[in-house]
DNA sequence: ATTTGCCATGAAAATATTTCCATTAATGGG
DNA sequence: CCCATTAATGGAAATATTTTCATGGCAAAT
């Protein structure tokens, strides 16, 4: 731990001005030139003194945090890099500021009763919930009154504070950026069972309306689920269907998961990833980097997750309950440009 | 100004515990029971030492912001409620911090390429733009690299943070609410024009999708605008088309505005509300509680999106640009029962 | 040229908060 | 039953930050 504790006197120093001269230009409680306050102010911020403001003011209001994940996203399985990703950035920030994690894997034979009935008695004072917005959950869970924050979930009642990806507008960026780049046919592989991911699939129909592609231009292909093998079971079954593509020359998976399966199924067709066809991934999950071909993909700020997540629990532990609206945040994905996705050939 | 300073100190006493003590809890630097650590945290919240901390956090990163409101909106019009509204909290909140408030009333002869010169020229910090999210615009401040936040509006491209109402899962809300009040016929009376309102009805139908309504049962029909007299207009025309309501028991609108015309279009028609017909609106405007009858709606927290702009402006200032995702904030709307609504009368 | 007054800054005093022990009480192993 | 150990807390020293007030410079007014 690299604790140099940066002080109002640091700054002062390297600023050349008095101790007091940056307190008052950082309060605001005296007239300071612009050029003194700009130098001190952008000396505070590169020297981690705002942020390190800014986490002070969070104290710790939170102790005990309940993170309830669905079992197979555990770390000992390896099915699902997203879970697996925010968590142990999630982890990580909880133990930067000393905030003890209870783990609590769910299972389906409980009932949400159950877990509540652990929240109460565990003394917890924070809940955060990642990957599973049954509504019944969400419910059992709202009626505890501790606060609880959804993590890449759908809480259309808005019982409590939540944090996802900006799906849709991603997903629309995405079937944009293909149709810009030449693809005029475009396959959507996607699967049914979360929220979040129709709003991928609105996002994609939203985008190639925008771009003006004629509903024939289209297709969604839906996966019995997100693992791998179901994607390239559903390309499988697809290509018997088009074995010469149709004139599709891009694939737009809702998950890297999909689009590794998806592309296993194209090679095992024998047609060439992004030659003959592009494949496109959402998530950006480590993996897809090291993929042949490296994935290009939506990558969704996953590390970031956790971080929000604690600060929606400690603003709502701050402000008394109900005068603070319940706060849904979507946090903005870019493109990852690797080498799945290429201009379509002409033929 | 009440300025009672509170601190550690203050807490200390009335918690009647050792002033390092109140420090140690709050910091989790020694092992506190519970027993203390509670009763502390509770005062340091109820004397709002807390939010003191909390806002004691946000240093004066931010001297100067802009804030840009299409012409319309600005108080001396008395057509935009909603913008009125946001943008009262809005320079209050800025007062209370002393932030100084540029505002930069935009009509259709400024090309974006004058508010990009404006914001560079005037030493601007920070950036609030509300109620207009034209593209053009969005994507010259953007090129601005100073911290921009949208109010009430749509980013599809993520360039900046944006605050809005959870518009999609509000008007779903008040669709199955209506629904399971035993309305079983429901017109929406919608605009086109802003994008935020699309929204509305998206989560309009998705709503009655959910609760099994026929698309039968219901219609949505567009004004030209947002104004009262627009909704008045829309309705009347439709009255003429179903004078006798054709088994429709209820209107949604997706505006208060639009609702007061409903009303008095309804009204001149010789229809009660709500005997006749429930009318429920959008906004939670102050008005609606004085209006004959009261209107019945969906408050959105408008009070509350100039801090929270105000929040992610200071955020995005404090980290530096790229590691930060873009933010999109949605807030949590209720269901405000007042008088327009009430269950269909058996027939 | 002198005065007035204000702006920007710094020195030092006043406050606020954290940290470093010391103390006490409870716990448990021998 | 004693000693070692640890959890909880307080007292006081050490730090950190804010506030108060003095001062030099500079520009406008006299």
């Amino acid at each position: 731990m690299t604790k140099k504790k940066v002080g109002i006197r640091d700054i002062s120093e390297r600023a050349g001005v008095a101790l007091s001269t940056v307190s008052h230009a950082l309060n605001g409680t005296a007239p300071i030139s612009d050029e003194v306050r700009n130098r001190v102010l952008a000396i505070a911020q590169e020297m981690g003194y705002l942020a390190k403001r800014q986490a002070k003011g969070s104290i710790a209001a939170l102790q005990n945090v309940m993170v309830i994940v669905p079992e197979g996203a555990l770390p000992d399985s390896d099915v699902n890099l997203v879970s697996w990703t925010i968590l142990s950035a999630l982890t990580r920030d909880c133990e930067t500021r000393g905030i003890k994690v209870m783990p609590f894997p769910i299972t389906d034979d409980h009932s949400p009763a159950d877990v509540a009935a652990a929240i109460v008695k565990g003394g917890i004072d924070g809940i955060i919930l990642i990957n599973d917005d049954r509504e019944e959950l969400l419910a059992a869970i709202g009626a505890t009154a501790v606060p609880a924050v959804l993590i890449n979930g759908e809480d259309p009642n808005m019982l409590m504070d939540s944090v996802t990806p900006g799906n849709r507008f991603a997903a629309m960026k995405a079937a944009k950026w293909l149709v810009e780049m030449g693809h005029q046919k475009i396959l959507h592989v996607t699967w049914k069972g979360r929220k979040t991911v129709s709003r991928r699939l609105a996002g994609f129909v939203g985008g190639c309306d925008e771009m003006g592609l004629p509903e024939a231009s289209r297709e969604v292909l839906v996966a019995d689920g997100y693992e791998p093998h179901y994607g390239e079971a559903a390309v499988r079954d697809w290509l018997e269907q088009h074995p010469d593509l149709d004139g599709f020359t891009a694939i737009f998976c809702a998950a890297d998961n999909l689009a590794f399966g998806a592309i296993k199924a194209l090679h095992a067709h024998g047609l060439r990833v992004p030659d003959d066809i592009s494949v496109m991934g959402f998530d950006g999950v480590a993996l897809g980097g090291l993929h042949a071909p490296p994935l290009t993909t939506i990558s969704v700020p996953l590390d970031q997750f956790g971080a929000e997540a604690l600060r929606l629990l400690e603003q709502r532990k701050i402000m008394q309950r109900d005068q603070r609206a319940a706060h849904r945040l979507e946090l903005g994905c870019t493109i990852v440009e690797r080498k799945s996705v290429s201009r379509p050939k002409k033929r």
